[in-house]
Parts: structure tokens; sequence; C-alpha cells
DNA sequence: ACATCAACCGTGAGCGCTAACATTTGCTCG
DNA sequence: CGAGCAAATGTTAGCGCTCACGGTTGATGT
């Protein structure tokens, strides 16, 4: 159906080639033991010789041990997700392992069949990036349908789900935005505003809880979208009205949209107005000023990921985590109130 | 191996509680006619009430249709990558297509066998997003040896690669910074210096041509790495050379690492200094000052691409190109010189 | 009434590979 | 020197699906 040429070199061919049979072949390319070397060596040669490379759809097909991974996310092109995926690609490459990706829409509710219908069979090895309610729902739908073969990046937010060492990589939103609007609370201000991303987000509870904490009671949320210009536009307000000090927003961008609304109401930064985003993308070091925010390890995170999902597929010593733990970074964006 | 439980449902099971030969069931889920209406229902009945969802691995290997793609590209955390990537995606799942990704390493060498080792099966359908010279020769491998399914994003940088039209949609980049440059020529600059990605880009070349037709001797290159942080070290001695008063970025965060350099050494945008990027990345419309840029609808490319592929690969009415073609965006970062 | 022909449906084979088992070979040891 | 055993290799049966056929029906034409 699709390229032309003679048919494809297969096991037998090598087989045939090397004078033994395909399955002393197979034994090759699985790297199994109990292939003598002399044989192990002509079987290598007459592989060479044909340019044969195994087929994995066979492969899976015939039961043999899964080398792939199926990394489910909402958006691709944002910071967090993008480097997360590049985390995982790392390791899954470096394992010998393909990475397929699919893609969610954050508007849309999935079924079961929806989503178990995504993977490329029953059971298919899958990492699930968790943010937000889509993704979420569906850690719960592939857990469910097979928790031996699934494991998530997130943070543990639902009840109900026990064990979540076992499967669970986690980044705890929650904690982090906590910590960063308890930060500015440090410095004097009297409230932090808070600027979300779509989707009921963990960083906006986390905001809430350093509040409350403090015994102040949170002003209301601003809904942005998931663009800087969103941003700019749903910070507009905020940023008209003098009263607000400080802005801690759900992320880099819309940090990004909100210093460029308040330059153009002619708010100085940070005398006027603090703004402290969330993951600390690479514009954040080089944006003028400086954006204080949260490093968040998304790479290590999705390492991590691919590595705890190998473990449980293949056994093997238990990967213990190895991703940088969040800490805030301190720029010029942030300072104490104006009086 | 992986998921316990009882065997997942095969087309036989539907098939025995349809009352009907696995045959019918195999029409019914590839919507082939030929069925009767009645019997077409009573199948997707059992369908629902057992669960079943097909094998991918199974439908390849049996020599279906093939749902897949392969993405070759080098970085998917780059802005033009991940966008291009994301129209892939979006176009690949409306038409049921499953995508994979290949990321290659731009330092490293690929042999014929590497590349074609990374596709799950001999022939199958892969689309390059090509920018540089590894996803070059990498486009070069899989054209020679499927010729029939593989597309590519990039520009028609190479003779001897006939026909291009079949296969690739072209994003010219040395076009778009042939355009840029003369913008800035046009206003007034003796000369525009040019700040480079890594590999032997197409877009330096449309510059040193802008300035050759111009009869300006190009000044040397200046070398940087993918990161704003590497720009912004790379062209700390452009920026402190009073003498520079352009400069033309590879892409948008080179372009934001200059201004940050230039920030740093207290010259004045675009007083002083005109900077220009490549790709309108989101943050360019927000930067203060706004960055001039050239857009490049790269989402648009992606889809494309996918179209075009799908097209090779199932016939079909021929796809029309449907990107928006580039177009520079002038802000706040370019201007005349000063004198 | 009989051939004709569509529309519909079933049967068998095989895609390329691996798991499980069967078989052969080369040794060691009593 | 043959039993006994391990290492090395071969044989068989599928994985779940699609392709290429072959068969069965019922309506149609003459």
């Amino acid at each position: 159906m699709s390229a032309a040429g003679p048919r494809p070199v297969s096991i037998f061919d090598v087989a045939k080639r090397a004078g033994v049979s395909h399955q002393t072949v197979s034994r090759v390319i699985n790297d199994a033991p109990m292939v003598a070397d002399a044989t192990r060596a002509r079987v290598k040669a007459a592989i060479a010789e044909l340019g044969y490379r195994p087929n994995r759809s066979a492969r899976t097909l015939a039961g043999g041990a899964v080398r792939s991974v199926t990394v489910f996310t909402f958006d691709t092109s944002l910071y967090g997700t993008a480097e997360t995926l590049r985390g995982i690609e790392d390791a899954a490459s470096a394992a010998g392992f393909t990475v397929l990706i699919s893609v969610l829409d954050p508007e849309q509710a999935y079924t079961e069949g929806d989503i178990l219908g995504r993977l490329s069979h029953d059971g298919a090895p899958a990492i699930v990036i968790a943010h937000d309610e889509t993704t979420t729902q569906t850690r719960r739908i592939l857990r469910k349908a097979q928790p031996g073969a699934v494991v998530a990046t997130g943070d543990d937010q639902l009840a109900g789900e026990p064990g979540a060492a076992d499967w669970l990589v986690p980044l705890d939103d929650r904690v982090v935005a906590k910590r960063a609007t308890k930060y500015l609370l440090s410095m004097g201000h009297r409230t932090v505003h808070y600027l979300a991303m779509p989707g009921k987000a963990r960083r906006q509870d986390g905001w809430a809880e350093a509040l409350a904490e403090a015994g102040i009671e949170p002003p209301e949320v601003v809904q942005s979208g998931w663009t800087i210009g969103s941003a700019a536009e749903a910070a507009s307000g905020l940023v008209a009205d003098t009263g607000v000090t400080a802005i801690m927003c759900g992320n880099d961008d819309l940090a990004f949209g909100v210093l460029h609304a308040a330059h153009r109401a002619g708010r100085s930064i940070p005398g006027d107005l603090s703004v402290i985003g969330c993951d600390d993308s690479p514009m954040a070091a080089y944006h003028v000023p400086g954006l204080t925010t949260v490093d968040l390890d998304f790479r290590g995170v999705g390492r991590s990921a691919f590595e705890l999902l190998r473990h449980k597929l293949e056994g093997g010593p238990e990967p213990r985590p190895s991703w940088r733990s969040p800490e805030l970074i301190v720029r010029e964006t942030s300072g104490p109130p104006h009086h």
C-alpha cells in the first residue's frame, strides 16, 4: 500500500542466510543467552549484510516485551508539558523505547473508550502528564483499566487513589504555589491576587491555602486563558487597580502577560506591583526585569516517570527519585510594596 | 507481561457475540461496504457491549492501511518544531492517525540503519521536520528508502532533489531572512550583523544574499547556541561595539538574548541598535519593547505536511497548500540608525 | 423454470515475530 | 562406555488482524 520495492527482509531471510533457524535469530536480536558465540557472530553478520530490522508490530503482537510508551498530554507546546515530554523522550530513547503521543483537548470530555482506544493495544504502557482536569480524568481511566502499565506526573490531588508512590511522580503544584504566596506575604503585601490558568488547578489551591493560614480572605481569582495575550487582557483590571500590590500567576507565560499589561498601564515593577510566575521558563531570567518564579524540573520529572514505568514493566531495582525539588527564584519583579 | 486480567477481547469474540464471521466484523470496523445495515448494527452493538478495540499492531502487521506517522525532529521544545508538531498532531488525530516522535540529536551523525531502525516497520509513513543538517540528512535517507511514504517540512536547499513539490512543504527560510535583512537595510543601516543558531542554516544564507545584493561585504557571523542565555553571551561583543547598529537573529529566542545583552550594556533599543528575530513566537508581541520579527505559520505547515503525506498514502484529491505565508512584523526593536 | 448477477457473508492463509516445548549435540562421570 | 545432563538449536503454535478468495442467497431477465 505504501512503499514499493520487494518485500522487506524478515527474520527468515536472515535465518536462511546464516544457516540457522529463525528462532536463533530471534534470540540474537533479543540478546538472549543460550547462543554460541560463533553462531551469534554469524547471525549478526547476516543481519548486517541484509540490512535486517525487526518489525515492531510483529514483535508486540507476538507478545514480546513492549518497547513503546504512549504519552498523554494536553498541549505539547506549553513549556511545562514540552519539557516533561522531552525528559520522557530522553530516557525512553536511551532505553530503546518508542514514544507515542496522544494529545487531549482540555475542552472535551473523554469516555473510557476514547482514551483506551488511543492505546496501540490493550495494556500498552502509558504515561500521563496530568496538570488539569482532563488529564487527571485520563489518568484515572488508565489506572483503572491497566494499573500495571501506567504512571503519571502531577500531584496527588485525589482522595481514594491509594499507593500513589507506586505510580506517581509528583510535582506538588499546591505546595509550590503556597510557598511563592507566602514569600510575597512575607515581603509585606496585605494580600496576593491570583491569575489562573483554565481549569481548576492545584496551584490555585496552594495560593488560597497560604492566604488562609495568614488569616486573609482570598480576593476573587481572575481567570485567564493559556496565552500571554489572554493573560494581558485578563489582568487589565487588576493592573489598573492601585490597591493591588502583588499578583501570583499560574505560570510564567501568564506573568509575562501581566507584566506587559502593567507596563502599558504605567505601573512600575516591582515598586507599584510585584508579579510572580511559576515554572522558571527560559525567558524568565532574560526578561527585563527578571521574573521572580519557581524553578520546576519538568525534564527530571519526565525522566523519572519513564524510569518508574520501566520498573513497573520489567521489574528490577526500584528507581529513586532524581529530579530537583522546586525552588523559589527571586529576581526583579518582586519586592516589598510601595507605601 | 504488562496488564493482568483476562485476555482482551478480540475480533473473534465480537464475531461470536454478533453471530457473524470475524471477517464481517473486520468489514464493520473498517467501514467497508457490502455489509447489510442490520448486520452492521448488530456488530456495532456487540462491539459496544464487549468494549472491543482493534489492536493496532495486528492491523499493521496484517497489512492493512497504515494509521500512524513517525515524526522526526531534533528538539521538541523549540518554538518552531513544537508548533509544527502541534499542527501535525491536530491533523493526524483528526484523521485517526497515531503520532510517533523520534527525536534526533543534532550533534550526532546517523547511519541509514539508525534512522530506518526508528521506524515501527519498513515503509512506515514519516514526516521530517528539517531545519538543520541532521534532519536534512535524515530526510535524504528516508526519501531514498521509501519515497512513497515520506514528506518533509523545510526548504529545498539541496540540488539533486527533484520533484520537491511532491513531498516538500516548504517554508523558505532563505527568503524570509533575506526579506528581513533588506528591511533593515532599507531603514538606512550600513550593514546588518547576524547571530546564528548552531548548524549551517538557510536563514544565514538569506541574510548574506541580501547584503551581497546591496553590495555589502557581510560581517563575520556570530555563533550562538539554541538558548536565550547562550545568545546573550554570544552577543556580548556585538552589543558592546557601538559601530553595530543592526542585528538579525536566527530566531526569536536569540533575539531575546541579544536584547537582554544590549540592555545590560546600556544600549537603547531601537535608537542605538535594531534587533530583529524570526518566528513570531508568542513572546515577541509581549516583550517590552515589542520584537520585530517574521511571522511563520509553523502550525499550518505541520498540518499541510500531514495532509500531503496522507495524500501520498491514500490517494484522493491533491491537497492544496493552506498555510499563511511569512510576513514581516515590525514592532519596536527596529528603526533607522542613530546618527 | 433456469441461468445470471449482484449483494452479502464466510473460509483459509499468512503478516513477522516470540513463547513453549522438543530435539540434538557435546561433555562429564560413575 | 552408556547414563545423565546441560548447552545449543530446531519445531510448532499462535498473537489479532486483513487479504484474496469461495460460497450462499435472493432478485432479475428471458
